[in-house]
RNA sequence: GGCCCGUUGGUCAAGUGGUUAAGACACCGCCCUUUCACGGCGGUAACAUGGGUUCGAGUCCCGUACGGGUCACCA
Protein backbone atom coordinates (compact mmCIF):
# COMPACT_ATOMS: atom_id res chain seq x y z
CA UNK A 1 0.00 0.00 0.00
CA UNK A 2 0.97 3.65 -1.10
CA UNK A 3 2.06 5.85 1.88
CA UNK A 4 0.06 8.65 3.63
CA UNK A 5 2.35 11.22 1.10
CA UNK A 6 0.84 9.40 -2.34
CA UNK A 7 -2.26 9.43 -1.21
CA UNK A 8 -2.07 13.44 0.04
CA UNK A 9 -0.52 13.79 -3.52
CA UNK A 10 -3.38 12.78 -5.31
CA UNK A 11 -5.74 15.05 -2.88
CA UNK A 12 -3.95 17.58 -4.02
CA UNK A 13 -4.39 17.35 -7.88
CA UNK A 14 -8.67 17.55 -7.34
CA UNK A 15 -9.76 21.13 -8.48
CA UNK A 16 -11.83 23.05 -6.23
CA UNK A 17 -14.36 25.96 -5.99
CA UNK A 18 -15.93 25.28 -9.18
CA UNK A 19 -19.08 22.96 -10.60
CA UNK A 20 -17.62 19.63 -11.71
CA UNK A 21 -19.80 17.52 -13.45
CA UNK A 22 -19.21 14.17 -15.94
CA UNK A 23 -21.07 12.14 -17.86
CA UNK A 24 -19.51 8.32 -17.52
CA UNK A 25 -20.77 6.16 -19.74
CA UNK A 26 -20.05 2.61 -20.36
CA UNK A 27 -18.83 1.99 -23.81
CA UNK A 28 -21.87 0.04 -25.44
CA UNK A 29 -22.04 1.15 -29.20
CA UNK A 30 -24.66 3.73 -28.96
CA UNK A 31 -26.60 6.27 -27.60
CA UNK A 32 -29.61 5.46 -25.29
CA UNK A 33 -32.32 8.20 -25.70
CA UNK A 34 -32.06 8.17 -22.02
CA UNK A 35 -28.31 8.18 -21.99
CA UNK A 36 -28.58 11.00 -23.70
CA UNK A 37 -30.83 13.34 -21.41
CA UNK A 38 -28.62 12.60 -18.01
CA UNK A 39 -25.44 13.62 -20.71
CA UNK A 40 -27.70 16.86 -21.21
CA UNK A 41 -28.87 17.35 -17.84
CA UNK A 42 -25.34 17.04 -16.48
CA UNK A 43 -23.64 19.14 -19.20
CA UNK A 44 -26.40 21.78 -18.06
CA UNK A 45 -25.73 21.71 -14.73
CA UNK A 46 -22.00 22.83 -15.03
CA UNK A 47 -22.86 25.27 -17.39
CA UNK A 48 -25.06 26.80 -15.84
CA UNK A 49 -22.84 27.77 -12.58
CA UNK A 50 -19.86 28.13 -15.29
CA UNK A 51 -18.71 25.15 -14.57
CA UNK A 52 -16.53 22.02 -15.95
CA UNK A 53 -17.82 19.09 -17.81
CA UNK A 54 -16.16 15.86 -17.88
CA UNK A 55 -16.31 12.44 -20.05
CA UNK A 56 -15.12 9.47 -18.35
CA UNK A 57 -15.44 6.43 -19.51
CA UNK A 58 -16.47 3.47 -17.63
CA UNK A 59 -14.99 0.16 -19.06
CA UNK A 60 -14.52 -2.31 -16.07
CA UNK A 61 -16.56 -4.79 -17.61
CA UNK A 62 -14.21 -6.83 -19.52
CA UNK A 63 -16.73 -8.86 -21.08
CA UNK A 64 -19.13 -5.70 -22.23
CA UNK A 65 -16.37 -4.15 -24.21
CA UNK A 66 -18.10 -2.71 -27.61
CA UNK A 67 -15.54 -1.76 -30.53
CA UNK A 68 -15.69 1.47 -31.65
CA UNK A 69 -18.38 2.31 -28.85
CA UNK A 70 -16.11 5.04 -27.49
CA UNK A 71 -16.13 7.14 -30.96
CA UNK A 72 -19.93 7.17 -31.07
CA UNK A 73 -19.87 8.53 -27.14
CA UNK A 74 -17.79 11.40 -28.87
CA UNK A 75 -19.40 12.01 -32.37
CA UNK A 76 -22.70 12.13 -30.53
CA UNK A 77 -21.89 14.85 -27.81
CA UNK A 78 -19.79 16.60 -30.33
CA UNK A 79 -23.27 16.56 -32.80
CA UNK A 80 -25.35 17.70 -29.93
CA UNK A 81 -23.30 20.12 -28.75
CA UNK A 82 -22.19 19.00 -25.26
CA UNK A 83 -18.64 19.80 -25.63
CA UNK A 84 -16.45 18.34 -22.47
CA UNK A 85 -13.96 20.47 -20.67
CA UNK A 86 -12.00 17.26 -19.40
CA UNK A 87 -11.86 13.79 -21.29
CA UNK A 88 -9.94 10.80 -22.38
CA UNK A 89 -9.01 12.84 -25.56
CA UNK A 90 -8.40 16.40 -24.07
CA UNK A 91 -6.55 15.23 -21.22
CA UNK A 92 -6.94 17.01 -17.85
CA UNK A 93 -5.59 17.71 -14.35
CA UNK A 94 -7.33 14.38 -12.81
CA UNK A 95 -6.70 11.87 -15.63
CA UNK A 96 -6.64 9.19 -16.90
CA UNK A 97 -10.08 9.38 -17.75
CA UNK A 98 -10.68 5.97 -18.62
CA UNK A 99 -11.40 3.55 -16.25
CA UNK A 100 -9.13 0.65 -17.09
CA UNK A 101 -5.96 2.73 -17.19
CA UNK A 102 -6.77 3.65 -13.47
CA UNK A 103 -6.68 0.33 -12.21
CA UNK A 104 -3.69 0.37 -9.87
CA UNK A 105 -5.50 3.17 -8.21
CA UNK A 106 -8.70 1.54 -7.25
CA UNK A 107 -6.59 -1.19 -5.41
CA UNK A 108 -5.01 1.50 -3.29
CA UNK A 109 -7.79 3.05 -2.12
CA UNK A 110 -9.45 -0.75 -1.38
CA UNK A 111 -6.13 -1.50 0.63
CA UNK A 112 -6.93 2.16 2.30
CA UNK A 113 -10.30 1.12 3.19
CA UNK A 114 -9.21 -2.46 4.47
CA UNK A 115 -6.97 -0.74 6.59
CA UNK A 116 -9.25 1.24 7.63
CA UNK A 117 -11.60 -1.49 8.48
CA UNK A 118 -14.20 -0.60 5.93
CA UNK A 119 -13.05 -3.95 3.79
CA UNK A 120 -12.41 -7.13 3.47
CA UNK A 121 -10.82 -9.69 1.64
CA UNK A 122 -13.17 -12.36 0.74
CA UNK A 123 -12.18 -15.71 -0.86
CA UNK A 124 -15.48 -17.08 -1.17
CA UNK A 125 -16.17 -18.99 -4.48
CA UNK A 126 -18.25 -16.53 -7.02
CA UNK A 127 -21.88 -16.36 -5.48
CA UNK A 128 -24.18 -18.12 -7.89
CA UNK A 129 -26.92 -16.20 -8.42
CA UNK A 130 -29.70 -19.35 -8.01
CA UNK A 131 -28.29 -19.30 -4.62
CA UNK A 132 -30.64 -17.37 -2.85
CA UNK A 133 -32.16 -20.23 -1.01
CA UNK A 134 -29.70 -21.96 1.60
CA UNK A 135 -27.09 -18.77 1.06
CA UNK A 136 -25.65 -17.47 4.03
CA UNK A 137 -27.68 -14.27 4.69
CA UNK A 138 -25.91 -10.96 4.07
CA UNK A 139 -23.21 -9.40 5.99
CA UNK A 140 -22.62 -13.27 7.40
CA UNK A 141 -19.73 -13.50 4.88
CA UNK A 142 -17.41 -15.73 6.59
CA UNK A 143 -14.65 -14.11 5.42
CA UNK A 144 -16.21 -10.66 6.85
CA UNK A 145 -14.76 -11.91 10.30
CA UNK A 146 -11.46 -13.28 9.12
CA UNK A 147 -8.19 -11.62 11.21
CA UNK A 148 -6.34 -9.07 8.97
CA UNK A 149 -3.42 -11.14 9.27
CA UNK A 150 -4.54 -14.16 8.40
CA UNK A 151 -6.21 -12.73 5.17
CA UNK A 152 -3.33 -11.25 4.19
CA UNK A 153 -1.57 -14.25 4.33
CA UNK A 154 -3.72 -16.13 2.35
CA UNK A 155 -4.22 -13.36 -0.52
CA UNK A 156 0.07 -13.21 0.08
CA UNK A 157 0.00 -16.72 -0.61
CA UNK A 158 -1.55 -16.07 -3.73
CA UNK A 159 -5.15 -17.09 -3.29
CA UNK A 160 -7.64 -15.52 -5.19
CA UNK A 161 -10.65 -12.67 -3.72
CA UNK A 162 -12.23 -9.95 -3.86
CA UNK A 163 -12.26 -6.96 -1.63
CA UNK A 164 -16.00 -6.26 0.07
CA UNK A 165 -17.23 -3.22 1.66
CA UNK A 166 -17.68 -4.08 5.20
CA UNK A 167 -21.20 -2.21 5.92
CA UNK A 168 -21.86 -1.82 9.53
CA UNK A 169 -25.15 -4.42 10.96
CA UNK A 170 -26.58 -1.93 12.76
CA UNK A 171 -27.97 1.43 12.42
CA UNK A 172 -29.05 3.52 9.63
CA UNK A 173 -27.86 5.47 6.87
CA UNK A 174 -29.34 8.86 5.64
CA UNK A 175 -28.50 10.56 2.10
CA UNK A 176 -29.51 13.34 0.47
CA UNK A 177 -30.58 13.53 -3.08
CA UNK A 178 -31.04 16.86 -5.35
CA UNK A 179 -34.25 15.36 -6.94
CA UNK A 180 -35.64 12.69 -4.07
CA UNK A 181 -34.66 14.43 -0.85
CA UNK A 182 -33.90 12.86 2.15
CA UNK A 183 -33.86 8.82 2.13
CA UNK A 184 -32.79 6.80 5.14
CA UNK A 185 -32.15 2.97 5.25
CA UNK A 186 -31.60 0.57 7.43
CA UNK A 187 -27.98 -0.63 7.02
CA UNK A 188 -28.91 -4.41 7.31
CA UNK A 189 -30.58 -4.09 4.49
CA UNK A 190 -27.60 -3.59 2.68
CA UNK A 191 -24.57 -5.96 1.30
CA UNK A 192 -21.53 -6.34 1.62
CA UNK A 193 -21.07 -5.34 -1.75
CA UNK A 194 -17.68 -6.84 -3.95
CA UNK A 195 -15.49 -3.16 -4.33
CA UNK A 196 -12.41 -5.15 -6.43
CA UNK A 197 -13.35 -8.33 -8.94
CA UNK A 198 -11.17 -10.94 -8.49
CA UNK A 199 -9.49 -9.71 -11.95
CA UNK A 200 -8.17 -7.11 -10.01
CA UNK A 201 -10.86 -4.52 -11.98
CA UNK A 202 -13.06 -2.60 -9.62
CA UNK A 203 -16.83 -2.58 -9.96
CA UNK A 204 -19.00 0.00 -10.67
CA UNK A 205 -20.29 0.63 -6.95
CA UNK A 206 -16.12 1.41 -5.92
CA UNK A 207 -14.87 2.91 -9.15
CA UNK A 208 -16.95 5.53 -9.77
CA UNK A 209 -16.86 6.55 -5.41
CA UNK A 210 -13.34 6.61 -6.09
CA UNK A 211 -12.91 8.89 -9.68
CA UNK A 212 -16.21 11.09 -8.35
CA UNK A 213 -13.68 12.05 -5.91
CA UNK A 214 -10.31 11.97 -7.38
CA UNK A 215 -12.04 14.12 -10.23
CA UNK A 216 -13.26 16.57 -7.59
CA UNK A 217 -16.93 15.85 -9.34
CA UNK A 218 -19.54 18.09 -6.99
CA UNK A 219 -22.72 16.60 -8.54
CA UNK A 220 -23.40 13.13 -9.50
CA UNK A 221 -26.10 12.63 -11.88
CA UNK A 222 -26.79 9.09 -12.76
CA UNK A 223 -30.22 6.80 -13.53
CA UNK A 224 -32.59 6.50 -10.43
CA UNK A 225 -31.21 2.80 -10.54
CA UNK A 226 -28.99 3.33 -8.62
CA UNK A 227 -30.91 5.14 -5.52
CA UNK A 228 -30.71 1.85 -3.52
CA UNK A 229 -27.07 1.82 -3.88
CA UNK A 230 -26.36 4.99 -2.94
CA UNK A 231 -26.47 4.65 0.60
CA UNK A 232 -23.35 2.55 0.14
CA UNK A 233 -21.54 5.11 -1.98
CA UNK A 234 -22.59 6.98 1.13
CA UNK A 235 -20.74 4.83 3.56
CA UNK A 236 -17.91 4.34 1.46
CA UNK A 237 -17.26 8.64 1.32
CA UNK A 238 -17.52 8.45 5.15
CA UNK A 239 -14.99 5.92 5.16
CA UNK A 240 -12.52 7.84 3.23
CA UNK A 241 -12.93 10.72 5.22
CA UNK A 242 -14.17 12.60 1.91
CA UNK A 243 -17.03 14.76 1.25
CA UNK A 244 -20.09 13.60 0.00
CA UNK A 245 -21.34 15.05 -3.71
CA UNK A 246 -24.19 16.45 -4.16
CA UNK A 247 -26.74 13.51 -5.89
CA UNK A 248 -28.66 13.67 -8.85
CA UNK A 249 -30.76 10.50 -9.63
CA UNK A 250 -32.74 11.03 -12.75
CA UNK A 251 -35.68 8.66 -13.34
CA UNK A 252 -35.35 6.58 -16.67
CA UNK A 253 -37.27 7.07 -20.12
CA UNK A 254 -39.91 4.38 -20.49
CA UNK A 255 -41.29 3.05 -23.82
CA UNK A 256 -44.42 2.76 -22.04
CA UNK A 257 -46.18 2.20 -18.58
CA UNK A 258 -44.50 -0.42 -17.94
CA UNK A 259 -40.51 -1.00 -19.72
CA UNK A 260 -37.85 1.10 -20.03
CA UNK A 261 -36.52 2.51 -23.44
CA UNK A 262 -34.70 -0.77 -25.09
CA UNK A 263 -32.60 -0.68 -27.95
CA UNK A 264 -33.33 -4.55 -27.77
CA UNK A 265 -37.20 -3.56 -27.97
CA UNK A 266 -36.68 -2.03 -30.99
CA UNK A 267 -36.93 1.51 -29.50
CA UNK A 268 -34.84 4.16 -31.46
CA UNK A 269 -31.38 5.02 -29.65
CA UNK A 270 -30.25 8.85 -30.80
CA UNK A 271 -28.27 7.24 -33.82
CA UNK A 272 -31.48 5.75 -34.52
CA UNK A 273 -33.82 8.86 -34.42
CA UNK A 274 -30.93 10.92 -36.41
CA UNK A 275 -31.24 8.23 -39.37
CA UNK A 276 -34.92 8.08 -39.18
CA UNK A 277 -34.45 12.31 -40.23
CA UNK A 278 -34.68 13.95 -36.38
CA UNK A 279 -32.93 17.33 -35.78
CA UNK A 280 -30.19 16.99 -33.46
CA UNK A 281 -31.46 20.34 -31.95
CA UNK A 282 -35.19 18.84 -32.20
CA UNK A 283 -34.13 16.10 -30.21
CA UNK A 284 -32.56 17.71 -27.49
CA UNK A 285 -34.79 19.79 -27.28
CA UNK A 286 -37.83 17.33 -26.58
CA UNK A 287 -35.62 15.34 -24.44
CA UNK A 288 -34.31 18.05 -22.62
CA UNK A 289 -38.33 19.07 -21.62
CA UNK A 290 -39.05 14.81 -20.78
CA UNK A 291 -38.50 14.64 -16.95
CA UNK A 292 -37.78 18.48 -16.51
CA UNK A 293 -40.53 21.23 -17.05
CA UNK A 294 -38.88 25.28 -17.15
CA UNK A 295 -40.89 27.88 -14.93
CA UNK A 296 -42.42 29.41 -17.55
CA UNK A 297 -45.22 28.28 -20.56
CA UNK A 298 -41.65 28.83 -23.05
CA UNK A 299 -41.33 25.10 -24.54
CA UNK A 300 -38.83 25.85 -27.57
CA UNK A 301 -35.39 26.62 -26.28
CA UNK A 302 -31.82 26.79 -27.30
CA UNK A 303 -28.91 25.19 -25.96
CA UNK A 304 -27.97 28.72 -24.39
CA UNK A 305 -31.49 29.40 -23.36
CA UNK A 306 -31.34 25.58 -21.54
CA UNK A 307 -28.09 26.50 -19.71
CA UNK A 308 -29.41 29.76 -18.77
CA UNK A 309 -32.36 28.46 -17.39
CA UNK A 310 -32.14 25.23 -16.45
CA UNK A 311 -32.98 24.23 -12.99
CA UNK A 312 -32.90 20.78 -10.42
CA UNK A 313 -36.09 21.93 -9.02
CA UNK A 314 -37.87 21.32 -12.28
CA UNK A 315 -36.80 17.60 -12.73
CA UNK A 316 -39.75 14.96 -12.17
CA UNK A 317 -39.40 12.45 -10.08
CA UNK A 318 -41.38 9.43 -12.01
CA UNK A 319 -40.66 7.99 -14.86
CA UNK A 320 -41.66 9.59 -18.49
CA UNK A 321 -42.87 7.80 -21.42
CA UNK A 322 -40.86 8.77 -24.80
CA UNK A 323 -43.68 10.01 -26.75
CA UNK A 324 -42.91 10.08 -30.44
CA UNK A 325 -45.75 12.31 -32.11
CA UNK A 326 -44.58 15.58 -29.37
CA UNK A 327 -40.67 14.87 -30.99
CA UNK A 328 -42.42 14.97 -34.68
CA UNK A 329 -44.24 18.41 -33.21
CA UNK A 330 -40.91 19.33 -32.03
CA UNK A 331 -38.93 18.61 -35.33
CA UNK A 332 -41.49 20.14 -37.70
CA UNK A 333 -41.35 23.58 -35.80
CA UNK A 334 -37.57 23.02 -35.83
CA UNK A 335 -37.42 22.43 -40.18
CA UNK A 336 -40.36 25.20 -40.04
CA UNK A 337 -37.81 27.53 -38.48
CA UNK A 338 -34.92 26.68 -40.61
CA UNK A 339 -34.15 29.20 -43.59
CA UNK A 340 -35.25 28.11 -46.71
CA UNK A 341 -31.59 27.42 -47.52
CA UNK A 342 -31.11 25.72 -44.58
CA UNK A 343 -33.53 23.65 -45.04
CA UNK A 344 -32.80 23.13 -49.10
CA UNK A 345 -28.80 21.84 -48.14
CA UNK A 346 -30.78 19.26 -45.16
CA UNK A 347 -33.31 17.78 -47.30
CA UNK A 348 -31.46 17.65 -50.31
CA UNK A 349 -30.12 14.21 -49.85
CA UNK A 350 -33.16 12.70 -48.21
CA UNK A 351 -35.25 14.62 -51.93
CA UNK A 352 -32.60 12.71 -54.20
CA UNK A 353 -33.62 9.31 -52.53
CA UNK A 354 -36.42 9.55 -54.44
CA UNK A 355 -36.30 12.12 -57.36
CA UNK A 356 -33.18 10.59 -59.68
CA UNK A 357 -34.12 13.13 -62.06
CA UNK A 358 -31.73 16.14 -62.17
CA UNK A 359 -33.95 18.17 -64.11
CA UNK A 360 -36.54 18.44 -61.51
CA UNK A 361 -34.36 20.62 -59.01
CA UNK A 362 -34.08 19.92 -55.28
CA UNK A 363 -34.12 23.45 -54.11
CA UNK A 364 -37.83 24.08 -55.41
CA UNK A 365 -38.85 20.92 -54.39
CA UNK A 366 -37.61 21.50 -50.58
CA UNK A 367 -39.45 24.82 -50.69
CA UNK A 368 -42.53 22.93 -51.22
CA UNK A 369 -41.36 20.81 -48.51
CA UNK A 370 -40.59 22.80 -45.75
CA UNK A 371 -43.80 23.29 -44.21
CA UNK A 372 -45.08 20.08 -44.53
CA UNK A 373 -42.38 18.16 -43.19
CA UNK A 374 -42.01 15.98 -39.72
CA UNK A 375 -39.09 14.60 -40.42
CA UNK A 376 -37.54 14.22 -43.14
CA UNK A 377 -37.72 10.25 -43.25
CA UNK A 378 -40.66 11.33 -45.09
CA UNK A 379 -39.50 13.01 -47.91
CA UNK A 380 -39.11 10.43 -50.35
CA UNK A 381 -42.75 8.90 -49.98
CA UNK A 382 -43.91 12.37 -50.70
CA UNK A 383 -41.79 12.65 -53.65
CA UNK A 384 -42.73 9.14 -55.41
CA UNK A 385 -44.26 10.89 -58.26
CA UNK A 386 -41.67 13.19 -59.66
CA UNK A 387 -39.54 10.58 -61.82
CA UNK A 388 -42.54 8.62 -62.90
CA UNK A 389 -46.23 8.99 -62.85
CA UNK A 390 -47.98 6.65 -60.57
CA UNK A 391 -50.88 4.40 -62.01
CA UNK A 392 -53.82 6.32 -60.66
CA UNK A 393 -57.42 5.21 -60.48
CA UNK A 394 -59.92 8.29 -62.23
CA UNK A 395 -62.20 8.67 -58.87
CA UNK A 396 -59.14 10.60 -57.66
CA UNK A 397 -60.36 13.45 -59.94
CA UNK A 398 -63.48 13.70 -58.06
CA UNK A 399 -63.47 16.35 -55.36
CA UNK A 400 -66.85 17.72 -53.34
CA UNK A 401 -65.43 20.23 -51.83
CA UNK A 402 -63.70 21.69 -55.53
CA UNK A 403 -67.09 20.53 -56.98
CA UNK A 404 -64.82 18.08 -59.16
CA UNK A 405 -65.97 15.43 -61.34
CA UNK A 406 -65.05 12.87 -64.08
CA UNK A 407 -66.83 14.98 -66.41
CA UNK A 408 -65.85 18.46 -65.21
CA UNK A 409 -61.90 17.20 -65.19
CA UNK A 410 -62.15 15.78 -68.46
CA UNK A 411 -63.45 19.76 -69.46
CA UNK A 412 -61.14 21.24 -68.08
CA UNK A 413 -58.03 19.23 -68.51
CA UNK A 414 -58.92 19.52 -72.03
CA UNK A 415 -59.39 22.80 -72.12
CA UNK A 416 -56.51 23.61 -70.36
CA UNK A 417 -53.81 21.71 -72.56
CA UNK A 418 -53.98 24.17 -75.43
CA UNK A 419 -53.70 27.09 -72.92
CA UNK A 420 -50.70 25.53 -71.67
CA UNK A 421 -48.99 25.06 -74.86
CA UNK A 422 -49.53 28.10 -75.34
CA UNK A 423 -48.20 30.29 -72.96
CA UNK A 424 -44.75 32.09 -73.18
CA UNK A 425 -43.19 31.56 -69.76
CA UNK A 426 -43.52 28.63 -67.81
CA UNK A 427 -43.53 30.13 -64.08
CA UNK A 428 -45.90 30.30 -61.54
CA UNK A 429 -47.50 33.59 -62.70
CA UNK A 430 -48.33 32.03 -65.87
CA UNK A 431 -49.16 28.98 -64.90
CA UNK A 432 -51.83 30.01 -62.54
CA UNK A 433 -53.33 32.93 -64.71
CA UNK A 434 -54.09 30.53 -67.53
CA UNK A 435 -56.04 28.10 -64.59
CA UNK A 436 -58.07 30.83 -63.50
CA UNK A 437 -58.78 32.29 -66.91
CA UNK A 438 -60.11 29.14 -67.72
CA UNK A 439 -62.19 28.91 -65.02
CA UNK A 440 -63.49 32.67 -64.90
CA UNK A 441 -64.77 31.06 -68.64
CA UNK A 442 -66.35 28.18 -67.41
CA UNK A 443 -67.67 29.91 -64.63
CA UNK A 444 -66.48 27.90 -61.94
CA UNK A 445 -64.07 28.08 -59.23
CA UNK A 446 -60.31 27.82 -59.71
CA UNK A 447 -60.36 24.40 -58.10
CA UNK A 448 -62.54 23.08 -60.28
CA UNK A 449 -59.76 23.09 -62.98
CA UNK A 450 -56.93 23.21 -60.27
CA UNK A 451 -57.59 19.76 -58.71
CA UNK A 452 -58.21 17.40 -61.95
CA UNK A 453 -54.33 19.69 -62.89
CA UNK A 454 -52.72 18.66 -60.02
CA UNK A 455 -54.31 15.09 -60.23
CA UNK A 456 -53.17 14.45 -63.74
CA UNK A 457 -49.60 15.95 -62.70
CA UNK A 458 -48.84 14.04 -60.10
CA UNK A 459 -51.27 11.07 -60.06
CA UNK A 460 -51.89 11.66 -56.49
CA UNK A 461 -54.62 13.51 -54.10
CA UNK A 462 -51.84 14.66 -51.59
CA UNK A 463 -48.65 16.21 -53.08
CA UNK A 464 -46.22 18.82 -51.70
CA UNK A 465 -47.49 21.66 -52.91
CA UNK A 466 -50.40 22.94 -55.70
CA UNK A 467 -51.03 22.59 -58.65
CA UNK A 468 -49.23 25.86 -60.05
CA UNK A 469 -46.13 24.47 -58.00
CA UNK A 470 -46.08 20.81 -59.25
CA UNK A 471 -46.51 21.34 -62.68
CA UNK A 472 -43.46 24.66 -62.47
CA UNK A 473 -41.19 22.08 -61.47
CA UNK A 474 -42.15 19.07 -64.01
CA UNK A 475 -41.56 21.65 -66.76
CA UNK A 476 -43.94 22.58 -69.45
CA UNK A 477 -43.28 19.38 -71.56
CA UNK A 478 -43.75 16.62 -68.61
CA UNK A 479 -46.46 18.81 -67.56
CA UNK A 480 -48.32 18.38 -70.80
CA UNK A 481 -47.52 14.88 -71.39
CA UNK A 482 -49.17 13.83 -67.85
CA UNK A 483 -52.16 15.93 -68.92
CA UNK A 484 -52.61 14.35 -71.93
CA UNK A 485 -52.46 10.63 -70.19
CA UNK A 486 -55.10 12.41 -67.44
CA UNK A 487 -57.73 12.94 -69.99
CA UNK A 488 -57.35 9.97 -71.88
CA UNK A 489 -57.81 8.01 -68.70
CA UNK A 490 -60.91 9.87 -68.61
CA UNK A 491 -62.13 9.49 -72.03
C1' G B 1 -40.62 -11.67 -1.39
C1' G B 2 -37.45 -7.64 1.53
C1' C B 3 -36.00 -2.64 0.98
C1' C B 4 -36.37 2.12 -1.72
C1' C B 5 -39.08 5.39 -4.97
C1' G B 6 -43.25 6.99 -7.62
C1' U B 7 -48.86 7.93 -8.93
C1' U B 8 -52.70 15.26 -11.88
C1' G B 9 -56.41 14.30 -18.87
C1' G B 10 -54.08 9.10 -23.93
C1' U B 11 -48.72 11.57 -23.42
C1' C B 12 -45.26 15.50 -21.32
C1' A B 13 -46.55 18.32 -17.31
C1' A B 14 -47.87 23.37 -13.97
C1' G B 15 -49.50 23.33 -9.16
C1' U B 16 -45.89 23.60 -2.67
C1' G B 17 -53.63 24.33 2.14
C1' G B 18 -58.32 28.37 -0.46
C1' U B 19 -57.37 28.24 -8.59
C1' U B 20 -63.31 28.17 -12.94
C1' A B 21 -57.02 22.45 -11.59
C1' A B 22 -52.40 26.09 -16.29
C1' G B 23 -49.84 25.08 -20.84
C1' A B 24 -48.01 21.73 -24.77
C1' C B 25 -48.59 17.13 -27.94
C1' A B 26 -52.38 14.00 -29.75
C1' C B 27 -57.64 13.91 -30.85
C1' C B 28 -62.43 16.38 -32.51
C1' G B 29 -65.00 20.71 -34.73
C1' C B 30 -64.95 25.45 -37.31
C1' C B 31 -62.26 29.19 -40.27
C1' C B 32 -58.47 30.04 -44.01
C1' U B 33 -57.38 27.29 -48.49
C1' U B 34 -56.48 24.57 -55.57
C1' U B 35 -55.06 18.90 -52.14
C1' C B 36 -52.31 17.82 -47.76
C1' A B 37 -50.18 20.82 -44.53
C1' C B 38 -49.18 25.59 -42.09
C1' G B 39 -51.86 29.34 -39.46
C1' G B 40 -56.25 31.11 -36.47
C1' C B 41 -60.44 30.01 -33.19
C1' G B 42 -63.03 26.60 -30.15
C1' G B 43 -63.90 21.75 -27.81
C1' U B 44 -63.60 16.66 -25.31
C1' A B 45 -60.53 14.92 -21.40
C1' A B 46 -57.15 14.46 -15.06
C1' C B 47 -55.84 15.05 -9.13
C1' A B 48 -55.19 5.97 -8.33
C1' U B 49 -58.07 4.66 -3.78
C1' G B 50 -59.76 4.59 1.54
C1' G B 51 -59.14 6.90 6.04
C1' G B 52 -57.52 10.96 8.87
C1' U B 53 -55.53 16.38 10.17
C1' U B 54 -57.90 21.15 8.92
C1' C B 55 -62.92 26.09 8.58
C1' G B 56 -60.85 24.26 3.92
C1' A B 57 -56.76 19.19 0.83
C1' G B 58 -54.25 17.66 -5.81
C1' U B 59 -51.22 19.94 -2.05
C1' C B 60 -49.94 17.43 5.04
C1' C B 61 -50.20 12.19 7.72
C1' C B 62 -51.44 6.78 7.61
C1' G B 63 -53.21 2.52 5.05
C1' U B 64 -54.45 0.08 0.26
C1' A B 65 -53.89 -0.64 -4.92
C1' C B 66 -51.04 -0.14 -9.07
C1' G B 67 -46.31 0.90 -11.32
C1' G B 68 -40.96 1.35 -11.29
C1' G B 69 -36.07 0.38 -9.17
C1' U B 70 -32.88 -2.78 -6.43
C1' C B 71 -31.37 -7.18 -3.91
C1' A B 72 -24.36 -9.44 -9.65
C1' C B 73 -17.14 -10.50 -8.92
C1' C B 74 -23.06 -5.56 -14.99
C1' A B 75 -22.97 -0.80 -15.22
Amino acid sequence: MKDQAWFDAMEARIPHGEVRTRFAPSPTGYMHVGNLRTALYTYLIARHEGGKFLLRIEDTDQGRLVEGAVDVIYKTLRECHLEHDEGPDLGGPVGPYVQTERRPLYKEYAELLIARGHAYRCFCEKAESEEDSGEFDRGDDPCRSLSREEADARAAAGEPYVIRQRIPHEGTTTFHDEIFGDITVENVSLDDQVLIKRDGLPTYNFANVVDDHLMGITHVVRGSEYLSSAPKYDLLYRGFGWEVPKYVHCSPVMRDAHNKMSKRRGDPSYEDLIAQGFLTDAVLNYVALLGWSPKGEQEFFTMDELKACFDLSGVSRSPAIFDIEKLRYFNSAYIRAMSPETFAAVAAPWIRMAVKDERYDAAAIAALLQQRTEVLGEIPEKLDFFDELPDYPTELFVHKKSKSDEQSAREALAAVIPLFEALGDWNDEAILNAMVSLAEKMEAKNAKVMWPVRIAAAGRAVTPGGAVEICRILGRDETLRRLRIGLEKLS
